[in-house]
DNA sequence: GCGTTATGCAAGTAAGTACTTGCACTTAGC
DNA sequence: GCTAAGTGCAAGTACTTACTTGCATAACGC
């Protein structure tokens, strides 16, 4: 009869919330948002599914909750202050963070993308991150171009460039075999083509 | 009692698939896969659920029949005859081809997406298109680095190539005030940049 | 004309699913 | 120690939804 779960009465006072953000993210990661069921979450949280509602009230709260919770924009502000003036490596430096923060957000991205013509309310959260991530780069675009390193317009050199981290993140899961394991290889690939151009002399 | 659908018993033989193919399409990219009732396909098609039953089996099938029907590869063929041979005319065919394509098909290709993690049997129909045409894009490509006109590998720059279109049609649909109205600039741009880079001198 | 086929229609089935509720128990703070 | 909060558990409710079925009817090929 002393089940495991017995003794998990009144845990610590968040544990049981961030086990089921964490639970509910991989599964919408694997099953999406209407595939995924409150009792399936509330089994891979070890929690039982009537807490799931009292901590939440709702299961689109949840999702709503869970985006929120995984979707911050402050490791961007860091990336920033460790540019050093060197425009390739600096664009590197970018670009692979973008990468990295678009790896670990794929799913949910993905989940943003499929939903935004239906009424989901998920759409704002999960691209209010983008967005700034946007505006930061058109302004580092700004300021080389200011500074004659670069010629364009600076909010299009900025979806280019964020688009083709983007377009790399998405195609590398559905073929992987086809697409580099060095990330390091990739970022420095995308740079020198965004640099420089495919066009040979 | 002589209610329009009265009327309509026994139409040609395949209408009555082709209207179920296309409510179903367009209810898929409005609500998503799980999202959309075999009622409500029924309902937009102005054919009785069990009649939809009856040709397809099952919801699954006739998503399936669905994918396959609206994601053909042939035009695709026809553009490369009208390639005449200087290179950047010859990208902006391809690219605007590529993007015509794309946002015509860009809600089946957001569903595959989010389904490539689930069982989704979605996935193979709608990917086989892009494939052939990666590896139409890449042979094009080899083709000008064997001629001295472009570097670098020709896979790594096809990939590239329609990663570039691919994510301005993803964002198009995001932040369409965002994005140019005109595709002939766009691909200008974006084939311009592809070709010689941000980089200023 | 007649059977075959495709459909409409209405009703129903079986299963899944979000969400609720009442009760017992365990732990933490006072 | 006692109260209150958080949780587990089991059962249940109300609703949706894929899919079925039996029957009537309209067109098509012979």
């Amino acid at each position: 009869m002393a089940l495991q779960q017995l003794q998990t009465a009144n845990r610590s006072p968040g544990e049981t919330r961030l086990r089921l953000l964490a639970a509910t993210r991989s599964l919408l990661a694997a099953k999406g948002r209407r595939g995924t069921t409150t009792r399936e979450i509330a089994d891979q949280a070890g929690v039982n599914e009537a807490t799931l509602f009292r901590q939440f009230g709702s299961k689109d709260a949840l999702v709503d909750a869970c985006v929120e919770h995984y979707c911050s924009t402050v490791e961007l502000q860091e990336l920033l202050a460790s540019l050093d003036g060197d425009l390739e490596r600096d664009l590197q430096r970018i670009a692979f963070a973008l990468m990295q923060r678009m790896e670990n957000v794929r799913d949910l991205i993905v989940m943003s993308l499929a939903e935004e013509n239906a009424d989901g309310t998920v759409g704002e959260a999960a691209w209010r991150a983008p967005t700034a991530i946007k505006k930061i780069v058109a302004d580092y675009m700004a300021k080389r171009i200011a500074a004659g390193e670069l010629s364009g317009n600076p909010l299009f050199l900025a979806r280019f460039f964020m688009g083709m981290v983007f377009s790399y993140v998405m195609g590398r899961k559905r073929f992987p075999e086809e697409y580099a394991a060095d990330p390091a290889a990739v970022v420095e690939f995308q740079v020198g083509l965004f640099l420089n151009g495919a066009r040979k002399g």
